[in-house]
DNA sequence: TCCTGCTGGTTGCATAGTACAACCTTAGTT
DNA sequence: AACTAAGGTTGTACTATGCAACCAGCAGGA
């Protein structure tokens, strides 16, 4: 086993226990806006407006799911459905005003979460680990 | 917006896009042992078998949930139960020897996985990604 | 024009994971 | 013996999810 094999285990290790615990965390700090609808709001608000095929695609997620959150996000008064003139078919999402403003809080509170986890850490890191994790990920999405 | 800001903003999107797909990716890896039956049973193996109370205080969940993921690991004959011959309310945990081998053969998967996603990055890289999740996942605890 | 096939979305059904509360059994204390 | 605490199980409910069946609108070709 080499020091190597001991990253890897290691990685391995910590992302799965983070993984376990981030639906629950999430939960507890905002429970109006559970991690899913808070993705799913956060990039509506980011790609100004989009189709639920688009969030199925982007989240790997069924669509039959896409449209109960985004059913449940509309309930809430949260989202806002605008059918396509051109192709009646589609429906282009928007966040609502409410919705805007119940992302920002949750995202706000998020991030001071974030921040409070990360306070000791200096600049250098920070950005290191950031760049490792976006690595990461991009490996992940590639490789599947 | 510093770059120190952009640094946990880009932490906090990335490990929350990684928890969004983990158990998904985890259950298409082995359908057999869903993430959170594989953490308790690995956990069973790390420590020579323990209490379902271990078990749900070591990892934040209802006992009650447990009870239900032990029944099912049960089931498949991957766990066994010995009544403790001092406290008969308690049942000391184990890996059957089948479920040692699905253990085995999931965490091989997995860790072949992690390995793939890794391959291209230099041992350096992956020490200190290493012990960045470290640090993150002990604050995450502390401050809960 | 009409049939066929494709795309976007919803709904019915099934399953996993989870929590909470009520409960049972067994220990330990007073 | 009576009470309290600890370990587990079970009833209930809810969220997230996928698959399959379906409906509705659009686009192309015979």
């Amino acid at each position: 086993m080499t020091q190597r094999d001991d990253s890897v285990g290691i990685i391995q290790q910590e992302l799965t226990a983070f993984a376990r615990r981030a639906r629950a965390t999430a939960a507890r700090m905002h429970p109006e806006l559970s991690l899913v609808s808070y993705t799913l709001l956060a990039h509506l608000e980011d790609q100004k407006g989009c189709r639920a095929t688009d969030l199925a695609a982007h989240y790997l997620l069924d669509k039959s799911t896409v449209s109960r959150q985004i059913s449940a996000l509309e309930k809430l008064g949260f989202v806002e459905r605008r059918v396509d003139p051109d192709d009646h078919r589609v429906q282009v999402l928007h966040p609502t005003e409410l919705g805007a403003q119940v992302l920002a809080s949750a995202g706000a509170q998020r991030r001071q979460a974030f921040t409070d986890r990360l306070a000791d850490w200096d600049d250098a890191d920070l950005e290191r680990f950031a760049s490792y994790l976006l690595r990461y990920n991009e490996a992940q999405q590639r490789l599947g």
